[in-house]
DNA sequence: GAATTGTTCTACTCGGCAGAACAAATCGCG
DNA sequence: CGCGATTTGTTCTGCCGAGTAGAACAATTC
């Protein structure tokens, strides 16, 4: 087990599309969300995977929902962020500030 | 190769580890600037193993200057960021920034 | 049965981790 | 003043978890 215990950079996208889609979180729209706001196309295996993941830690946890009467429309797995996901998400956040923090002088003349 | 090749959580801890500490990187620095500022505590293995990595996409640069006259001060190996790396952290930033965007409100109450 | 939406499975590579081993310098004691 | 002890620093070994792609599978409506 590692020590410090930081999320990995997939799984650190993947809860903040959780927190942004809300309700609306199953694996389709956490794909859709991430490629769409950031640009980079990730194969749906790698979001359940990651999203496995997070459920094992217990970072997030998923219900499975009813079938809506559109075609093709089978139940969808939703994921919700848990409590403890949202503290792995600042802790993340807070280590990215602190070592960021007063680097714009440096940063811009580069 | 993966297709939008975002960086590794410690791939861009260390990154931002080089531009803070500017010539004065190298392995054991990168590590201790780390530990005190993110509050955790790596091996050196791992240090030098993401180093190596980040070197091999030409993202940062190394090279072993003169040994110094102190107690066992012998040459060291410094790490310099390069202009891709440079990049590669900015395109990690924006992509954590447009996840991030406008979510503070949501973000709070839970 | 065909098309559509969604999830699971398979197989693999790369990133992350710890700690021991190794290397090179100075310090200190006889 | 020489050689082992100490200190600073890097490399090596071995392992496990994260990330990836794409096919297979499932369930629903048209």
């Amino acid at each position: 087990m590692p020590r410090g215990d930081l999320l990995g950079s997939l799984e650190y996208i993947v809860l903040l599309a959780l927190v942004r889609l809300g309700p609306d979180a199953y694996g389709m729209t956490v794909r859709r969300e991430i490629e769409t706001r950031v640009g980079r196309n990730l194969s749906i295996g790698a979001v359940y995977a990651t999203l496995d993941r997070l459920e094992a830690k217990g970072y997030v946890s998923s219900i499975v929902g009813e079938p809506t009467a559109t075609r093709g429309g089978r139940a969808k797995r939703h994921f919700r962020i848990e409590v403890a996901g949202q503290r792995a998400l600042k802790a993340s956040e807070d280590a990215i500030r602190s070592m960021s923090a007063g680097l714009k002088r440096r940063w811009e003349n580069a």
